[in-house]
Formats: C-alpha cells, structure tokens, sequence
DNA sequence: CACTGTTCGTGATAGCAATCACAGGTGTTA
DNA sequence: TAACACCTGTGATTGCTATCACGAACAGTG
C-alpha cells in the first residue's frame, strides 16, 4: 500500500511462535494486518484470569481500535503460528485516511465487523449460562471454516484445553470433563490433534439460540 | 445536519416511554442520535434471557454498527425516559461520509468507543465470576458520572432489581440479596429512589481488576 | 377505598461447576 | 534414555447461586 507520492506507509515483518505484536495497556503504535500465521487476542485481570477473545487469521485487522481511538491497546496480540505481518504506523494511517473517505468507510465497516464479534462474545458469555452451551457454540463456529471429508466436518486442533477453557470462561477441568462427555454422546471424535464433529445438528439443537 | 446543496438528511421525532426504536434482527434503515431521555439496548436469546448491553444518553448514536455494516440490528433500542432522537436514514449517512473524509474518520472513532464499552462487558462477563464482583463494578461506573453532595455519590435509581440482573447477567433474586448484602456492610444506603455509595474505596478493593 | 399488577424481600433446596489433588501421558532437550 | 516441563484425565469436596415459593410493599386505576 502506498500513500500519494510514493510514501511507504507499511513495513513488513516476520514473527516467530509466542511472539506479542502489542500488549493490553501500552500506547497504540499502529495497526498489524496478519498475512499469514495465527494470532490470539487476549485479556487478562489483574488476578491472573485471562479470556482469549479471538483467534485473528490471515487477513485480520490488529490494534485497529486502539489505533484509531489513540487508547491503549485492549488487548494482547499473541502469536500462536508463526507468520507475517504488515505494521502500519498511527500517523501514516490517520494521514491516509483523511485524505481518502471511502477508505475511511471501509475502516468503519472492519470496526463494525469488531463490534459484531465482539457483540457475539457478550451474547456467548451472558445468555448461555453453561459450560456445555458454551462449548457447543464454540464448536459449531469452528465448524464453519473448517474442512469436509466425509461429509464431516474436520478441524485442526491447535488450543491446549487451557486455552479453550479461556475461551469460554471456564476452567481446564470442566473442559476436560466436556471432552469425555461430548465423546461419549457420540457428539464428536479426537483423532490425534484431528476433531471430528460427529452430530452437528445435535450441537446445534444445544445452543438453540 | 445538512449536505452540501441543501439536502436535509436528518428527521426528528419525540418518542415516549417504552417506544421501541429499532427491534434486534431488523433490517437497518439508518441512525438515531439520542437528544434528550434514555435508552435501553438490549439482545435476548429465544429461551427469553435478556441482557442490558447499555443504558444510552443523549449524545449516543444508536444502530451505527447495523447501519455502516449493513447487517440486522444486533440490539433492541428501547425509551426507558421518554425523549427526542434525529434520524438520519442509511443512504444520506453514506452518501455524506464517503464526500467528508474527515466525518467519516470522526465516524470511526464512535464505532470504535462503542467496541470498547462492547469489550469492557466482556470483561466484566467473562473475568468476574461473581455476582457480587459485578454489581460493584456496576456501581462504581454509575458513581462515575454521580452528583456529589456531602462529598458522598448520588444516584438516582430508575432501575428495577430485574434490570439490574439483566445488566450484570444475575436473577432477580440475587439481585434483591446484594442489596441487602452490601446495605449490611455499609457499602450503599437507598432513600426513596435515590441510591448512595457509602464507601466507593471497598467497592472499587473488591473489583480489583 | 378496594382491586390489580408490578416490584421487592427472603427462606429452603438442589445442582452444577470451581477447586484441590494427583496420576498418567506426551513431547522436547541434553 | 533419562529428565523435565507441560498437558490431560478424573475423583472428591465445597460453595455459590439459580430456582421455586410465597408474602409484603407499593403504585396506579376505576
């Protein structure tokens, strides 16, 4: 992407597994736009509880929010696949911006589209009480981009139970527990770091909203 | 608010208590900006649980998301004081932001402070686990924009316990206990419909977040 | 004033999930 | 292959809060 008159307002870069892009707190440098590789959005209290609000993909926006807004950043941006990155400092954003309005529609409608998910978390967290509902949804929404063979749906497993405990608000245990239970009820199947969701309509019917 | 040429794009109204706005799941047709009263934004799942997202005040621009986007009102925008709103119809709105750059960016900046009231009800849904964590928060952010006299926060209580749990995502019931609760320990002191916070330091020790 | 509907307070109960504890599994590094 | 760090499964226990059930307070209305 290039400004009038040549000015380069990206700058591209490589991030290794683990690597934090920005952390919840510090002052907005700019926005990362994720060309490859896998990155978790989290949040954490000060008592050490933390949710992961998004696993962002290729193609994702990060640190738009903040950019824009000139606040801290929310949240955390952690590497968990290694990939490329765009970063793409305020002041350049800002500049590129007013001199360009539907540009500036388009930033609008990728903060839109942060609010609906963000929106849906709050749906997630505050209409289903239980932890199966929650897990339930979880999958399901997995199973959206995910693969088909045999008519079933595949997906690649790379959260530890921790994480997803994070991500439903919940405990390691109890998603642990989830596992067995959903396995038992022929709901999905684990083969290596492979899931298979077995009856979809049956999650479906669980989250019911 | 007139376009270049004239073009009016705005239309105002006055709307009673409980006038519904805009209906979660409607097809957008454009903006409100609240003048004067309130209003409640509200979702609820098909099992009939329903959260308070926010109480809006004059000055908010209500169904921005829906509208940039295109996508079906997330919320349910409800008069709980009866007031005035300007509406300003999604075709005008667009057609002017994408002629004003500057707007548009200004535009932005609103999307992105309703993401971060949106992100800090994730916070609060999904990092306190306890009622009673939540409705301190709940307290301390009314106290906020309080009257103070004798050096002590009022607020003035429109409310019912019901609406409280629906905004901190609790039963009634719990509800009624907190109060109880936190009268107990000093925290608050109710007379009449006019609530004040008593000791805002143990409430803010108890939120710790 | 009696009537009706809403809101509020509070006891009793039951159930679910957090917590604690520990053993077995998996993968990585030297 | 031994050692270590991390992840995973599962039992036992406890505490908290949703739920049910009622009666009291209150406000508006004919």
């Amino acid at each position: 992407m290039r400004a009038p008159y040549g000015l380069k307002i990206k700058s591209t870069a490589v991030y290794p597994k683990s690597a934090m892009l920005f952390i919840e707190g510090q002052q907005p440098r700019g926005v990362f736009v994720l060309c490859t590789g896998k990155a978790k959005l989290s949040t954490s209290s000060s008592d050490g509880k933390t949710i992961i609000l998004k696993i962002s993909e290729p193609g994702d926006v990060l640190g738009l929010n903040a950019t824009i807004s000139n606040r801290p950043y929310e949240a955390t941006a952690e590497m968990v696949e290694p990939g490329q990155a765009n970063f793409i400092a305020r002041d350049a954003l800002l500049q590129f911006l007013r001199e360009h309005g539907e540009v500036a529609l388009r930033v609008a409608e990728q903060l839109s589209r942060n609010y609906y998910s963000a929106y849906e978390e709050i749906r997630t967290l505050g209409l289903s009480n239980s932890p199966s509902e929650k897990f339930a949804k979880l999958l399901l929404a997995w199973s959206g981009d995910a693969a088909h063979s045999a008519d079933l749906p595949h997906v690649k497993l790379t959260l530890t139970h921790e994480e997803i405990a994070e991500m439903i608000g919940t405990t390691r245990e109890t998603v642990s527990r989830l596992f067995s239970e959903f396995k038992k009820k022929q709901l999905l199947q684990v083969k290596g770091s492979t899931l298979i969701i077995r009856n979809k309509l049956a999650l479906e019917r669980m989250v019911h909203s």
